[in-house]
DNA sequence: TAAAATACCTAAGATGTCTATGTATTGCCA
DNA sequence: TGGCAATACATAGACATCTTAGGTATTTTA
């Protein structure tokens, strides 16, 4: 399986942002799963990253988080606060821009859309 | 004037190798300048940024380096290798890559070409 | 003639990611 | 039924890249 050579600085977060901000509710397992079937197994988030990132989101105010247990197994679900709905659209807002600014120093010969 | 809050991770040098792949050769200083000018203001190079990674670029061997000194202040003009053209390719390629890949998890509606 | 722009540089610290490792449960199949 | 893969959480250490903040010196411009 491909790893991700390098996942860029800052996009992890705005990954799980925009995610939660479709779903209501995600264990951090899920968001994996979630990104390697979008992207057909080409982006695959490491846990030693992910978790980092939830505990971070959530001690900013912008996850809160409830456990809920299949058998013996704990789940951890993620949901976005209010603030959290605020910084996922800022997030991906920002990205949106910085993508554009990339095109226009790279012409990157993109199609999107 | 506005800072780029981030520059994501690995950006930097790829628009090194880009601008130089189109370029011939360029100098730190005027890097930063077509950067600024192609953004309309929006990007801005950090030259704490920029010097480490044309040295280390210049250390694996993807650049060298001639100077060329107008009046007494010298200038470093740097110019791709055979290898530098090669790593152009592949890093913008990568970075198109992963673009793409960031438009399926986080469906930016970006209208581009 | 002083400030702004040009042109180079480095050190310290923050940040975010990957690799590696750990624990434990559950599902599957040979 | 025994073991491996998948599920599900977690942390520590190494590493790369970036920002901030400082430094030197020359040239241009107001």
């Amino acid at each position: 399986m491909k790893q991700n050579s390098q996942l860029f600085k800052g996009s992890l977060s705005t990954i799980v942002l925009k995610l939660l901000s479709e779903q209501d509710k995600m264990y951090g397992y899920e968001i994996t799963r979630k990104v390697k079937e979008l992207t057909a197994g080409e982006v695959n988030i490491t846990e030693g990253a992910l978790y980092p990132a939830l505990h971070k989101l959530e001690a900013e105010g912008l996850l809160t988080v409830s456990i809920e247990s299949m058998g013996n197994r704990p789940r951890k679900y993620y949901k976005l606060t209010r603030e959290g709905k605020k910084e996922a659209k800022n997030k991906l807002a920002e990205l949106r821009d910085f993508f554009l600014q990339m095109q226009l120093v790279l012409d990157l010969q993109l199609q999107l859309k």
